[in-house]
DNA sequence: AAGTGGTCTAGACCACTGA
DNA sequence: CAGTGGTCTAGACCACTTG
């Protein structure tokens, strides 16, 4: 009665969602659901257009005669799907065309990693939203962030696997690429041998860790295998992005060796996939 | 033994979900994500191993003294991380580690496109939890979804511009590949001619579709480029795919031209984050 | 039938942003 | 300061899965 359960919109509260597309055989599409393809039809039609702020959620909540917290739920499918971005305290707009930065490769010449990353980013500078912050920050680079034991973890026993040796033998380091005054990638490094020194890993400590490493151990490394990968962002990971968990992010990992084919170094990095995209070109330009 | 106290209901109606690391210049973390860390941590410490089932949403909500939808919210934020599996009606449990496809490629030979993934994938078959459903299922292969006219939208701006077309110029096909009795990949193709043979774009048609679309064209396709990126699932996709918007998905998008260079056909495909991964091999086998 | 997760409402208070 | 989104609670009913 009084009570409106759930699937019965108010009828007293003027409009409801109705569902726009889906056949019948659905049985019953959930209102935050449809709710976010009529918001996701306003946008497509440019009833709200790139960079406009959408109706506040009280606003949405009166138009459509549903609780806020359901507006919010729609809302936060269109924000996970790079549809709308939130600002808190402000409002939540339409993301303009994701206008990504490309870090060209080229697998014959086996040339590509963070060198062409920091040749690459700082183009992307300043991002969607009109502001300042263009070209680089004074804390551009990459940085040493902590130098993790290395546990039976899921991830140090991969990197053992993938290295052939037992995790007690591997030292492993962290860190993250910061660009445009934004931390873009987080890394990690396992390598067959330690401990590392102290200054390698010193927690903030500027510097391109594949070469550091290398250079540590020695050695020359080369391109074993690459791969490419989405996965969402953990809670460690979100953290270090400054990212909502879940956000989907580019995985780049793979094995490099030394010349003789010995396996040196297992990387896996974990890329905000709003910020970059690998390109390979198979013809000459 | 626990190595937690909070094994008991909470009698005080106070959250029992210590902060347990941040520093004391975060302004207090939300008790969500408080809470998810504190289940991340068991699962990392083994007391939820690999396939085991949480305790219920109320067994959660009565132990920490939060609110079922705090608790929601948490155990969320760990789903889109790929942490846990959630299945309606039974329970949430621990996801093992990712048993991913490798979908191996020579960057010098050149090939690697659908061929591949249909080789490739059926050993995904099964995935994580040991049900039935291995190897091949009657629906395996890849299936004509729609021929959407070519419209002003993003999409098929940043195709025409790829193309050095007009979108008038374009034609459009939607494809889904399923696995495994599962969709793994959505695809769309673009290319500078048409209208489409209506036989070749009809919905439920399988066939594939790179294949089809360069002997309606009467050329040979040679790949120009290659890119990689991640984006969360927007609606579309996440009905197409099933699974939940927002949901990680590797994009390979990519030109492919005649032998004498002409770009003839744009595919942007969308597979998937949990059940593929592309694999670049450098060095001889 | 019992237990699980899924959806929805109502109302409250808070933290942040900008004028 | 007013308005925005962020968090949290209490309670209800629903759909699904399993015995």
């Amino acid at each position: 009665m009084a009570t409106n359960p759930a699937n019965t919109p108010n009828p007293a509260n003027t409009p409801n969602v109705p569902d726009t597309q889906s056949p019948q055989s659905t049985p019953s599409t959930p209102l935050y659901r449809r709710l976010a393809r009529r918001l996701q039809e306003r946008i497509d039609a440019g009833a709200y257009p790139a960079g406009a702020r959408l109706p506040s959620e009280p606003e949405l909540s009166a138009e459509f005669g549903v609780n806020r917290l359901t507006v919010r739920q729609a809302v936060a499918e269109l924000e996970r799907a790079a549809v709308v971005e939130i600002r808190r305290g402000v409002g939540t707009f339409v993301r303009p065309p994701a206008v990504r930065v490309s870090i060209a490769v080229d697998p014959r010449s086996q040339r590509f990693d963070l060198g062409s990353v920091h040749a690459a980013l700082p183009e992307a500078g300043g991002e969607a939203r009109g502001e300042g912050r263009r070209g680089d920050g004074p804390g551009d680079g990459e940085f040493v962030v902590a130098a993790p034991p290395v546990t039976g973890s899921a991830e140090d026993a991969e990197a053992a696997r993938q290295l052939g040796r037992a995790p007690q033998e591997l030292s492993r380091v962290d860190s993250v690429i910061r660009l445009g005054g934004r931390a873009r990638a987080a890394s990690s490094y396992w390598v067959p041998f330690g401990p590392l020194p102290a200054e390698l890993v010193r927690p903030g400590r500027p510097g391109n860790l594949v070469l550091d490493l290398a250079r540590t151990a020695g050695v020359e490394l080369e391109y074993d295998w690459r791969a490419f990968g989405a996965v969402g962002a953990d809670l460690a990971d979100a953290e270090l992005l400054g990212v909502p968990p879940g956000t989907a992010l580019l995985v780049r990992e793979g094995v490099s060796c030394t010349p003789d084919g010995t396996p040196a170094l297992y990387v896996r990095r974990r890329i905000d996939g709003s910020s970059a995209r690998f390109v390979l070109h198979f013809r000459e330009r």
